[in-house]
DNA sequence: TATTATTTTGCAAAAAAATGCAAAAAAAAG
DNA sequence: CTTTTTTTTGCATTTTTTTGCAAAATAATA
């Protein structure tokens, strides 16, 4: 039998009982355990289940998270998320803003991190919730009721006294000579202070917002450390941001 | 059997129960009572229910938003309510802290209700979201997954900077000799820092919680300005209530 | 207060996961 | 059709997680 079909019968399984376990599909299917394992966890790598002691279950099991449209573009989503991983590392601490980018890569962590995150988003900070060793920090301020995140002068206060290893900036538009843009003021501002407070400032770009302008520019290219894209570093469409200081991923 | 569809089990029964109890449950599933245990404090963790002695119930977020889970005192929960919005007027600031009862009377206030709320609770900034002209200031700290509020060092920096009309504060114990008790002492320590940035505080009790005593205090029964009950004034529960400076609704 | 039930804690056995390795199978190259 | 290279697979070993148990601490109840 060969991977692929094995796969799909996992697949097909879990949509039917919501839930797998490795030994009994090993025996099921006659074959051995770690086969069953790895096939397991490249699904998981897809996004299309999730891994859990013994087994697997739908993505959407005991979850609150609505089922995410990610759209025509699951895919790449999938692509960067995996990507900007190799980021997060144990014992590190990460600043993280809001937006959807950022809220679905919170959701693809790998499930025994143990790190820190500030946040200013309050979805984000449930989202972590739901992982026992990450330590989650809120930076208080006005609520704003729309994106769900503080800001304001009392967040900016908190970040003078914050230093973080990595800053994982939430945007709008990238464009190789306009820099990071923004449709906000407000959040622009806020971003600008958040860089100052972390060593290295990454950023993670659907090719969507690649070459797009926004209104506010948060800051210059030149000023972001790492690049994190679903494309390869040598695509065209990537011409221009190869700059001095800028890795591309 | 794997966990998480034991979990899942778990919450199936809750909603269908209301309440579960962890001995029957581990006959139930045939699985040793601890591990039952063990999942029930997951599953608190997660916020997806309420660990009680001896079981679970469903979590109070959640179900108080269905009328029909108030249980035994949803008349008192009701009566308490309306007493309590007489202390909500319009250009006020108010500061909440976490707890069953203020996220209740979040839920009622009336719809265009034009304040301030400071809070430290993340449920409840969720709550006052609903509301157009309401305006939330979450305080930001190190975020406690199980309360769902934050706390620590930053939080007490926040508050030094801090004046409001009113402080709604949330309780465990109220006893007219030991005063105001908590189950936890991290929490008692930001309580009384939150009195001090409050013109007046106010407490609003369930009967239930009169006469308790917890294991730390917050402050004594005459730090307290106002005390909300479910009963009359002249009520025999309230004897040794009625001190100079308490006012009872 | 005594008594019972429940929770907490530490511990050890069992189950499962991760890792490294080598044989087998498949694919690619010559 | 071989040979080489890559991928897949199963197995043994180590590490981690889960589980059940028992003693001690704590909470509820009579």
């Amino acid at each position: 039998m060969i991977k692929e079909e094995r796969q799909r019968l996992i697949i097909e399984k879990l949509n039917r009982d919501q839930k797998i376990n490795l030994l009994e599909l090993s025996q099921l299917l006659n074959v051995s355990y770690d086969s069953i394992r790895r096939d397991v966890i490249e699904l998981e790598d897809k996004g299309l289940l999730k891994k859990v002691h013994g087994g697997a279950v739908a993505n959407t099991y005991l979850s609150f998270k609505n089922p995410q449209n990610y759209g025509a573009d699951q895919q790449e989503v999938v692509t960067l998320i995996r990507k900007v991983q190799k980021l997060f590392d144990n014992h590190k601490t990460i600043l993280m803003d809001g937006g959807t980018t950022n809220f679905h890569i919170a959701e693809q962590l790998p499930r025994n991190l143990e790190m820190t995150v500030i946040t200013n988003s309050l979805p984000l900070a449930a989202v972590l919730n739901e992982y026992p060793k990450i330590e989650t920090i809120l930076l208080g301020g006005t609520y704003h009721k729309r994106y769900q995140i503080t800001i304001g002068n009392q967040v900016m206060k908190q970040l003078e006294h914050i230093r973080v290893d990595l800053y994982l900036m939430g945007f709008n538009g990238l464009h190789p000579e306009v820099g990071v843009t923004l449709r906000h003021y407000e959040e622009s501002v806020l971003k600008q202070k958040m860089a100052q407070a972390a060593k290295k400032v990454a950023i993670c770009a659907i090719t969507e917002k690649l070459h797009n302008v926004e209104t506010y520019k948060v800051c210059d290219l030149q000023d972001i450390d790492i690049l994190v894209t679903s494309l390869k570093p040598s695509d065209i469409e990537l011409n221009g941001f190869r700059q001095l200081g800028v890795e591309l991923l």
